[in-house]
DNA sequence: TTGCTCCTCACGTCACGTGAGGTGGC
DNA sequence: TTGCTCCTCACGTCACGTGAGGTGGC
């Protein structure tokens, strides 16, 4: 019995064509380029995973609609995964900061702490709270 | 007297192309395509400044060195002014924490200033480490 | 056996870069 | 006039996507 989807939301090749109306050649064209990296059975069967099809989907995105070729697309990929980073440090700064702040406040201070913090977050992208400086208070 | 270059370190076509190695054609393109904006003179002959230029070897290190075609160009100019822009975001908010922190460490506090207020600035980019986080407790 | 998988080779289409041709202003 | 500029049209090349053909394992 050949199942063309595993367990734990891996797939095979030709299921993840029909979801995505790509052609099989593609999908192995676009592995061969280095833009995706779907794992194998032991039987050497690529396997793509929910986060393979993720990626998958900002590749068409980019491919499809807005007609960007594979060298581009590479070089984004790598963009993309250097900004998310970055928002993290961002985000772990502003914790520590924000963690510091009130342990200083605490310390007889005059209480301006929420003048001191902003209110709203700086930085950052653009969908994301990050939660901190918010509630505070 | 025609000359090709301008006072103000504004050039025309072709000697950009020259400089570059590029066909005029090409540039003309690229301004098609929305990479490049030059001003125009009155008489709508092109003007690259030397910011201009700096954009067109961003563009042609893409094009050529990495084979990125124009719709991948055109996104990646954006995250890099989005990037850039958050650098900026990031560093004014490192600088507002820097004097407020100093400000109410001279406010009886213990004199820990320097050890709460990372000495480098922390996130940003790729080759740096993040800062905070780790000397703290 | 059936229906999948793997692979390589090859074709059609289209974007990119370049060239030609004709125009106009310093 | 010369040498630049502007523009449009058109061609060659190559990357991308797709198809065919032959193989092997569940």
């Amino acid at each position: 019995m050949a199942t063309k989807r595993k367990s734990q939301g891996a797939y095979m090749i030709s299921a993840v064509a029909e979801m995505y109306e790509i052609h099989p050649q593609t999908l192995r064209m676009y592995e061969r380029e280095g833009l995706l990296k779907p794992s194998r059975t032991e039987g050497n069967t690529r396997l793509y995973t929910e986060e393979d099809l993720e990626r998958l989907e900002f590749i068409l995105n980019l491919a499809r609609d807005l007609g960007v070729n594979i060298a581009g697309i590479a070089i984004i990929l790598q963009m993309r995964e250097r900004m998310e980073e970055t928002n993290r440090q961002m985000q772990s700064f502003v914790d520590y900061v924000r963690t510091e702040m009130l342990t200083h406040m605490q310390q007889g201070s005059t209480g301006q702490a929420s003048a001191m913090v902003p209110s709203r977050r700086p930085v950052i992208v653009p969908p994301h709270r990050s939660g901190p400086g918010e509630k505070k208070r």
